[in-house]
DNA sequence: TGAATAGTGTCTTTGAGACAATATTGC
DNA sequence: GCAATATTGTCTCAAAGACACTATTCA
């Protein structure tokens, strides 16, 4: 009555040349050997202490990184989801820079995730409702900046942005929302070249952001 | 190693004079019991298609209702939250017209929720969290209207948003965003008479908005 | 008629977007 | 200087809130 099978998932979502794409990596076990899917794993009692860390352990063991934003998502159950029987999949997103995952020893793959996905189980559903969520959230959040590296100019925050929420922001109104977040701090010298014109000013994220989102009052 | 305990709980909502309150019952069986309790149980494999109407079938069996809104909030897990071992609790909430809990034939008791609450497992947090998610959806969508009943006036709907957003609104404002929304129709002879003073127009959800929620692009 | 709440009109303030002027770089 | 992008100033327009006026009921 209560064989349930519990298991957690992970959309890792990065950002490479303003297309958004998700991690994946080949199945090692059936069922579904050898196909594509989101890494994932059972919960382990002996070991993890919450779903969540089960998640942070999974980010780590298939794609050797720790992902500087990791948040729940939702609850996938049923008795068809997965062959093995009734199963309920703690779905979670993560956010982390391209340089993180390009530069970690793994056997990641990243797909963009405009096109088809055809991944196995609810795979694709789970991509989908965190690519809602990470779309709401960026219209009144900070949480965008987990996809940028460590020190990023304006404009390139502002086509994440704008990539995320799937729509042009207008360069004023996003420079004065970024100002009243006061979440940035200029990086003293810093400046991007990157052709023959004016150099963009490069930003970090303040200390006290990193661990915290910052909420607008009203959207971008 | 997958020796793990699957439930799920239902925050279930009202409102009362101006006041949330939160349906909760005797347990019946340990742990805690005797003691007030959100009400939730195991997910049955042979019976439930998933967690969601594993919720449907709490909600049925222990206050007799069918919840106008229900919906998956959060996954609790982890090895100390119920005595029996390690448990994963896909928590939902449902929000429901006072009458429809006061006249179910159930033993459900209500309780406000600005108090201290002192629930078992980690039903106070699931609370809290629901009241949170609440609060955020109701800043810019038409969720409010599923704790009023068939029939209401404007001024019955301002007052549950501004209990569940915490903070009074603009008359004028709340009227404007309500006509955007364009989700009422007119109850045709329809006034709710309460005093010395003019009567209010009773309106209705329109059938389309029963079962969806429509959304602010700008919040209340 | 007076008190009380419902409903509406309109003015003021605030914030978002458009537009454009200035700044800085490589060629 | 010219092309290209960064950054900032300012004007315009739309939305939100304040205020007040009218409407309707019962005592």
């Amino acid at each position: 009555m209560n064989q349930v099978i519990c298991t957690v998932d992970v959309v890792l979502l990065t950002i490479r040349h303003d297309a958004l794409m998700v991690a994946v990596i080949a199945r090692e076990h059936a069922p579904f050997k050898g196909r594509l899917a989101l890494p994932g794993g059972y919960i382990h009692a002996n070991e993890d202490h919450n779903a969540y860390d089960a998640a942070i352990r999974v980010i780590k063991e298939k794609a050797g990184i720790v992902a500087p934003y990791l948040e729940q998502l939702l609850t996938f159950s049923g008795p068809a989801r997965d062959p093995r029987g009734w199963s309920v999949s703690i779905a979670h997103y993560a956010l982390v820079p391209f340089d993180l995952v390009y530069q970690a020893d793994n056997d990641v793959k990243l797909i963009k995730v405009d096109g088809k996905l055809s991944l196995p189980f609810d795979h694709d559903t789970m991509v989908q409702k965190a690519l809602e969520r990470l779309s709401n959230k960026s219209q009144y959040s900070s949480l965008p900046c987990f996809l940028a590296g460590d020190m990023f100019t304006l404009p390139q925050l502002q086509r994440i942005y704008e990539v995320l929420m799937g729509e042009p922001i207008n360069k004023v109104t996003f420079r004065r929302k970024i100002g009243e977040m006061d979440m940035l701090e200029l990086v003293e010298g810093g400046f991007a070249a990157s052709g023959a014109h004016r150099p963009a000013q490069l930003y970090r994220l303040k200390n006290a952001f990193r661990q915290r989102l910052m909420l607008l009052e009203r959207g971008m």
